[in-house]
DNA sequence: CATGAATGAGTTTTCATTCAT
DNA sequence: CATGAATGAAAACTCATTCAT
């Protein structure tokens, strides 16, 4: 009350500000979803006050966005580097993807926007349609690229590319999502060993796709 | 109006009443989320008053856990049943599998139950541990018994069942979460076709499980 | 707590609820104006909590809309039948009106509205187009029918009608204003007598209107 | 940067920084009434920031108070020394009088204090009060000298001065209403205009109040 | 003096829940 | 059983006010 060395209410950060909130946010929307959410408590987590969260962002839903646009775009362009320029054999750089995905995405924070964004896509059709464009579709068309590297230079099996691309995204995205949902349950059994899960996947997924030919030297 | 020999216009089966809040229920829950859904247009999409609801259930988190328990266990029987009693090659019963999956779940209003559940599982613990025991862990017990079959049988390689069940899944998965949330968005390249996705899926898998002495005559 | 005897939280009285709740909200938003009343107060003076207010009207600015539409329209009808059908002289006439006025209107609860008309005109154009229309409009048009039957007559000089209409009108309507302005005040000598104001206000007007002739033998 | 010679890029009086704020403060109260008015506004309008406002003004109240003295009370000293020392005809001094409000008041942005008081009144009592003592009761003041001139000097009819003198007022004060009430509809009909308005006035009450004998000759 | 980032009390609005009829 | 009027806690959002810089 009167104590004479009261804390200062705040320190003045302007430049941080939105990044410490953007991220709060991004944790408290995977956890809970968008509804369920409380500014209060994105404005706590960040600490700061309610009123705070406002100087920066409009409404809940623009912040939503922000939290969708900011951690969308920054790590597709290395992937669709290395597929351009890698020079070994399509099965080492399917191999190089899925660790370089689990390593860079999959096993990040990013993660989360995954979950955020199937769990919102309806409620923000806009939003849903910006990370579709932004992600997805960049997403896929790697994915594409892969696949079609692989049947020009004759390893892989001639397969529907387009179908192909969407099953071989799956368990990658699964894994994601179990994360940020059964994943926090903790229970023994549903823990899944995503070192083991990656494995098996890239495993599958070759003998799925390789000529018969290419298999049986590599194992 | 004081009549006493008023016939009432119509009659219904009180014990109806349940399953059309929980219908109604179903349909708002998968459309909007758990939060957006508002009790009244339960209550009204059912054709009942708000009250009406409550005789019924307690409160909005039992109704929901009521949708999500009424919808999902019936279904799961069926499955275990072919499973165990099923006579030909491991890859016909797995054909089987993904096809009835697709008629029975995958292409039907219960698909929103699991985007509902990756969506919430984090807001409701209680009926996600419910879910995954009653659903996750009994599909995957499903999954794992094909493939164990698979295995014995000679017709399967020797694959980690337990990792390949879940990636065995994550396609399946996928395409109901799709469904419900960029699905909607409806926008050319995001269309998926579900047949096509299915053929090239069981094409995938088998490649990837089957022993190459198994693959040459059947294609 | 444990009283037996529960006071029930609410009676059902559909049909009188909006009534209701239109004079309160008609007495605070005089009092205090648009922004100053809050609608939990409304709700309290009304008997009701906030929530019931919600299933009258949309939101607070409905209310307002509401509060002006239903107190605006009855009044004028039969003024204007008055002017229509009057037999005797115009002067008679105006005392007819300015004390029917005083009557039904300015020594009313229904003065309120003019003045929050003028305190919130700018912040409502439509309100106040739609009051300007049915109100204002008409209440103009009527007394300039009267000051024309007067000229007609020959009872009353040959003036600016549609500028002495404003004129004219500008003592009553300040007496309304200011019961709910500075009125409140209370203090002794900005009290106004409004008999002897009305009477002044007639005297003074006549004399402003009537042709010589016509006011040596009157007065 | 840290060169010690920077000259400042201007200079500003101190002392004009609280006209500045007062200015501003004036447009939007008198724009948006007193609580839709935005200290924030008010400071940007002046070109300041928040925090410099109170440095001027220790809260929103004392700013309003503030704007409406700083305003009101310099305008009326005028007036009342015309008055005192007119010498031709009392006709002539309400003519003179008439213009001279319209010049310096009707016709000013300090008519917008006219409209704030009344639709303020009842929410800020003290200034009410200040207001009625320093500029009601002055004003009245003025006017009621100026009929009892009129009187005294045979030229007025014996009329009750107190009434006549609320009465006399009220023209004026719903002209300045007008202006920023309904008169920001810009509608047609609704549009009065000022000139004839006075004109008009100017006549209506002199006829009202001149003996008849001071009538003939002048029209 | 001036700034503007930060605060938090206060208001509107929503909606799950209750309960007299 | 069924109704729907009423409730009030909870959440988004605003803005006057403070204060470290």
């Amino acid at each position: 009350m009167n104590c004479p060395f009261k804390k200062p209410r705040w320190t003045r950060r302007k430049e941080a500000r939105p990044q410490e909130l953007l991220a709060a946010a991004l944790d408290l929307f995977v956890e809970r979803g968008y509804a369920a959410t409380r500014l209060d408590d994105v404005a706590a987590q960040a600490g700061v006050s309610k009123g705070t969260l406002y100087l920066y962002f409009a409404n809940k839903e623009e912040l939503f966005k922000a939290v969708v646009r900011e951690n969308v775009v920054p790590v597709l362009g290395e992937a669709e580097e290395i597929v351009g320029s890698f020079q070994g054999s399509t099965a080492e750089l399917f191999r190089e993807i899925a660790h370089g995905w689990w390593d860079r995405i999959g096993n990040t924070k990013l993660s989360g926007i995954t979950k955020l964004m199937v769990a919102e896509a309806n409620n923000f059709p806009e939003v849903a349609r910006f990370y579709h464009e932004e992600v997805i579709h960049r997403g896929n068309a790697m994915i594409a690229h892969m696949l079609e590297r692989g049947i020009e230079r004759g390893e892989f099996r001639s397969i529907d590319v387009k179908q192909a691309m969407n099953i071989l995204c799956a368990p990658m995205i699964m894994l994601m999502l179990w994360k940020h949902s059964f994943g926090a349950l903790g229970h023994g059994e549903a823990a899944m060993s995503p070192d083991k899960y990656l494995d098996s996947f890239i495993d599958l997924f070759l003998h799925g796709v390789l000529k018969p030919a290419a298999l049986t030297p590599s194992r």
